[in-house]
DNA sequence: GGCAGCATTGCAAACGTTTCTGAAGTATGT
DNA sequence: ACATACTTCAGAAACGTTTGCAATGCTGCC
């Protein structure tokens, strides 16, 4: 029924090693034949079974990619990015939604860890005994996620937050406030850049929640930084600041004349707002390059020069943030 | 080194046989020799090789999705909703991004369709024979995209779009527009069914296009709206959508005092756009559901009862349609 | 002219699983 | 007590591929 390398073998002519090596290592065999098997080959169509040769020799030229909400539109880049890699690289890459929730995270990793020959794990809310183990028996990369032994490739904010900062002082304002949309989550690390970018351009910075990273959070904390007679947001991500910006309008504020508003991420929803949304963007790409460069390498053997990679970040300015009012109002 | 069916045999004392037939066909074990095996296979840790299985009885447990772009915040819940659902049902998901582009979505299909017993394709660029042809080799469900003799999910706008015109009539609108953003594509349903909706309520419609489905495209149909003195546009997609309301708004028109805007898809947009997009919803998991169920049917030979199924759509109003302006301005 | 070495090819094993076939043991009916 | 049927298990084959090993024939060198 469906074309084997044995078919292939039939029709030139020759045995199945010979065919297998005239496809994978064409130079140990005699140019002619290896001619014939190849016509044969693309005549009947062949391609290799997949399932028969992971069977073979261990490999299923596949990478897992495990992320909190595929619904975040920071992720659909990432992915298309990782993909677009590992295709470049012979590789297909294998999505899991781990839907924020710990337990199917776990359940996942179990269901798809056979069927890749690596893993990148994104912000995974499992515990550092967990990964150091998971990454003892499989070829593991992270992202934001830190622990000994295992490599990472890390996502700094301290450019963007200080590019953030020196934005907002050079428009004049002085009392700023920060919606932490970290939830329960292990990665602290908006929290902390943003604070020591802050400090350093000795901006005042009120920090509420931590919240869930939802629409409604911004919603719900566009009042208080009314309240904290602030002129400036900066939102844990970009679908926090649509949240405040949509609430402020509700509220009669108007961005950027009364308040200006910073999200993270640069996401496909900060080009569409109107105005649109100043940002701090990550550079999908570059991440996808580096935990895809990494991962294959720890599966080849070959383990990275240094355990932390990191990725950069730049303040991306639009209509969001401008002058600050004077007077604050109320 | 790995733990093989083998080990737990050896553990339990038993053949390799008993050890599948205990895991897999519990009945035709004794009850104590399956407690011991079973006792032994999750003491080691044990989960079969998939590529093993795989190759033994010619199934992955994979389904394919194949996806236009990923990008396009209306194909991630379509994405979590079918993975759910295939979880659910011992399958795994494998999605690819074709980028839009028709030689993308040969060559991903052919990588990717000896990986998966069946392959869900969505708005496929692919000629018609070569769907036939292909949906002839292994199990496939289209999503919009008509080809005889093969499996369908269909998204039909028709009750959606009725519900628009008659809502966009009960607000007093009778010169509407609509923004075209089905490029190339072969599906030309959405220009259909507005155009039958529309004369349906007797209000008067401007197509414009076809455009790509970009936010820019918004942005330039935005001044023809106007020049048009329409006080409706209806965008092809919510994205459309956004990039005319945000070129509305440089242009000192208001919404919806002045134009009313209608999107569609109900994308993650809508509902944080300032003022909130009215919009008609397609339902995910509806979508979901109907096409992984039919692509399983298929796999395991149970043709459809019938060979395209029907998905609705509704309409969500929101903040951006109201009253029509009485005197259009200029 | 014989022998070492190389190029080229075939044979067979192995990967881990499921399932077909058959054998052994046990219960049942006469 | 013996045939029959059923339960329970072990053995072996098969899925498609890669690769170590051996065999063959040829080249070139002494």
């Amino acid at each position: 029924m469906a074309v084997t390398i044995g078919s292939v073998a039939k029709a030139a002519g020759v045995s199945v090693s010979t065919v297998s090596r005239a496809l994978n290592t064409p130079e140990l065999v005699n140019a002619t034949t290896r001619e014939r098997v190849v016509a044969a080959a693309d005549r009947l169509g062949y391609s290799p079974n997949p399932a028969a040769r992971s069977l073979r020799d261990g490999r299923t030229e596949t990478l897992g990619l495990l992320i909190p909400d595929i619904t975040n539109p920071f992720f659909p880049p990432i992915f298309k990015a990782m993909q677009e890699r590992a295709k470049r690289l012979g590789y297909t890459l294998l999505v899991a939604d781990s839907d924020e929730r710990e337990a199917d995270e776990l359940e996942t990793i179990a269901a798809v860890s056979k069927k890749v020959d690596g893993l990148v794990l994104w912000a995974s809310m499992l515990s550092e005994d967990r990964l150091a183990e998971l990454a003892e028996r499989m070829p593991v990369v992270l992202v934001n996620r830190q622990v000994p032994g295992v490599s990472e490739v890390h996502v700094s904010l301290t450019d963007g937050m200080a590019q953030a900062a020196e934005h907002l002082k050079a428009y004049g304002h002085q009392r700023c406030v920060f919606v932490d949309g970290n939830g329960n989550r292990p990665d602290q690390s908006r929290s902390k850049s943003i604070r020591a970018a802050f400090d350093a351009h000795d901006l005042s910075l009120i920090e509420i929640g931590p919240y869930e990273a939802r629409f409604e959070t911004g919603v719900h904390a566009a009042p208080l930084v009314l309240a904290h007679q602030a002129t400036a947001v900066l939102a844990h991500n970009d679908l926090v600041a649509m949240g405040v910006l949509h609430q402020l309008a509700a509220l009669g504020a108007a961005v950027p004349g009364d308040v200006s508003v910073v999200g993270i991420d640069d996401t496909l929803l900060a080009s569409v707002s109107t105005p649109s949304l100043t940002t701090i963007r990550i550079d999908p790409d570059e991440i996808a390059s580096r935990a895809v460069d990494l991962l294959i390498g720890l599966v080849h053997d070959r383990p990275p020069a240094t355990p932390v990679v990191q990725v950069g970040s730049r303040l991306i300015p639009r209509g969001t943030t401008g002058p600050a009012r004077r007077d604050p109002q109320q």
